[in-house]
DNA sequence: GCAACTTCTGGGAGCGCTCCCAGAGATAGA
DNA sequence: TCTATCTCTGGGAGCGCTCCCAGAAGTTGC
């Protein structure tokens, strides 16, 4: 069943029935009657590739994830919870999500032309871009559309993004380690090659410099992996912190692995604080203090954004920093 | 640039350009270099649209996840698997996943009718099918093109499906307990609306019913989430149960906390198996002795049995059961 | 009464591909 | 040599929509 045939049924022409579907205020009331009956009786649904052919419109949002699958998978709930704000943000507006996702240990170039290869989509949410990252560039050279997830690592003021305030929710994480005393603060970065961890890292090394707390040493470059918090943490009990704060929160959960299993307390004698406020910050004892994020808020902004970029709403480049919130919990003394 | 553009410029037809680009066999080595030249030098790539409105291929596959945000999310990380494993196989045959997830407390019915309205996809996997479901009803009743993930709950013989064996995994796992010397074993089923939960406890009781052991009181009807396994686990303990089978590792990881609330031990007091060996079953102590089956293959086997069934290389209905082993860890008595 | 709008309608062209068909040219078999 | 077969090519139609344009019909203002 096609336009024709719904038209002939509703005894109009086919660019009348096509005026009823695309909501065109020159339509008789009659006549949009008629065929909306038509079109309810014999569940019509335009077909999207013609559509799509002569709009240059697929109403589809694609979602590059280029993140091997150790992040994606296990207890790291960050990319679902995006999906699902996404998600929420393209139903709304009646568009639907094209998921790429990387295969385990591909290679960025790999992925990035696998991205591009396949033109459906009208425009891009790019995550977890690293620095001289191949899609980003593309996307960027060839001006397509594109709404970044996190602070973009270069040309920051051409493109598009969604993020929070990474260096001041550090420093508020580093404020209030000191606030409660602590004197040798530690942290076990995110990883330096994305702009989060890079923020999160200078905005916890101005709050202890500005306390005359600043030692290099304490300062350990990692990943946001459970195992880069365990190996790291193993490497700073010797030097003596009293706390560390840590760029994500799967790093915080390794890092306290390593602190019980050398036989210190946590909070007592060193207190931790994560990033994230992951599913997991709760269910470990002692609970996660950690910076809260709305991830699936971040998600819903980003589609939305992008959505309206598309539709020529907003211009481009367009900013969101969405706000983060210090939780206290156990793991720096306070309840839970 | 369009393929016009591309046959100009090779100084071919726009025909010979279009049988450069799907392989077809008859065209003068001469002029296929010349295209492909071409092609290459100005990076073209075909619309896709004007492809899918003739061929009626899109090779888009859609994947719907119908169930609401706090199983997707959290700690269990099966739906990223299961996309992963999708999504290598949909990159292998160059095709595209679309992604719907319903949102958070959505009906099923309105799910299925966003998933059903939108025609882009070829085809689609569906998981956590229910009983009575109204998108697999539909797609059945319609006759469109799909696979399920798990044993469908009707229509078995008539569905194409990739599943495992949950009947003999259960029947194993209960095996084990009763091998470990355990007389009262408890039960706490996932979601008997679905038919791996049903599968799971027909295993378990069989098995127990064969051993002289079965006491109905002690099967408690569940969901997948780890409140479940916690909120049951506590009604089983007044019962003296020295065992549990949980059907899956979150109720499992639930259960095993009412246990050391109620200050048991595990496996001394109540030996415990989950289902699913999802990421956690190692990270919690005790570890969980689990049923593992490999998620991403069944992922990626239910993608490439759809490709398949779409390109007409496999009859429908075709069933695929995947293997299922049995890990022995700590909370059965076994190390870790 | 007529001009000038506004509302409503249908036909035609065209989006960028694939695929069918007819035909040219080369090769082989008798 | 002639026919049969295979290889290669280009033109045309058509996939199912949207959108432009021309024109009919109805409404308003003088």
């Amino acid at each position: 069943m096609k336009l024709e045939d719904i038209a002939k049924k509703a005894k109009v022409s086919r660019s009348t029935a096509s005026r009823v579907i695309n909501n065109d205020r020159y339509v008789s009331a009659d006549a949009r009657q008629r065929v909306l009956k038509v079109i309810e009786q014999e569940q019509f649904e335009p077909n999207p590739a013609a559509r799509t052919l002569v709009t240059r419109r697929s109403n589809i949002i694609g979602v590059a994830i280029p993140q091997t699958a150790n992040v994606f998978f296990g207890d790291n709930s960050y990319y679902p919870m995006l999906l699902q704000g996404i998600a929420e943000a393209v139903n709304k507006s009646d568009h639907a999500m094209l998921l790429w996702l990387a295969e385990s240990h591909e290679v960025r170039d790999v992925f990035a032309k696998r991205v591009v290869r396949h033109r459906q989509p009208d425009g891009l949410i790019l995550t977890s871009v690293v620095d001289r990252d191949p899609l980003f560039e593309y996307m960027v050279k060839h001006n397509r559309s594109f709404v970044m997830v996190e602070t973009p690592p270069a040309y920051a003021d051409r493109v598009s993004y969604v993020t929070i305030d990474n260096v001041g929710a550090a420093a508020e994480a580093t404020r209030h380690l000191i606030q409660i005393g602590r004197k040798r603060i530690a942290h076990i970065t995110g990883q330096l090659t994305i702009q989060d961890g890079i923020d999160r890292l200078k905005g916890f090394r101005q709050t202890v410099a500005e306390a005359g707390l600043l030692y290099e040493e304490l300062i350990k470059p990692g990943m946001f992996a459970a195992e880069f918090g365990y190996r790291l943490m193993q490497e700073l009990i010797p030097l003596r912190p009293d706390a560390v704060f840590c760029g994500g929160d799967t790093a915080a959960i390794g890092a306290i692995r390593a602190i019980h299993e050398a036989g210190l307390r946590v909070p007592d004698d060193i207190a931790v604080v994560g990033f994230d406020d992951l599913d997991v910050a709760t269910k470990i004892t002692p609970a996660l203090t950690t910076i809260r994020h709305r991830v699936m808020d971040i998600g819903s902004t980003a589609a939305r954004l992008l959505i309206d970029l598309l539709d020529g709403r907003l211009e481009h480049p367009h900013h969101f920093v969405m706000p983060t919130e210090l939780v206290i919990r156990g793991s720096t003394g306070g309840q839970g």
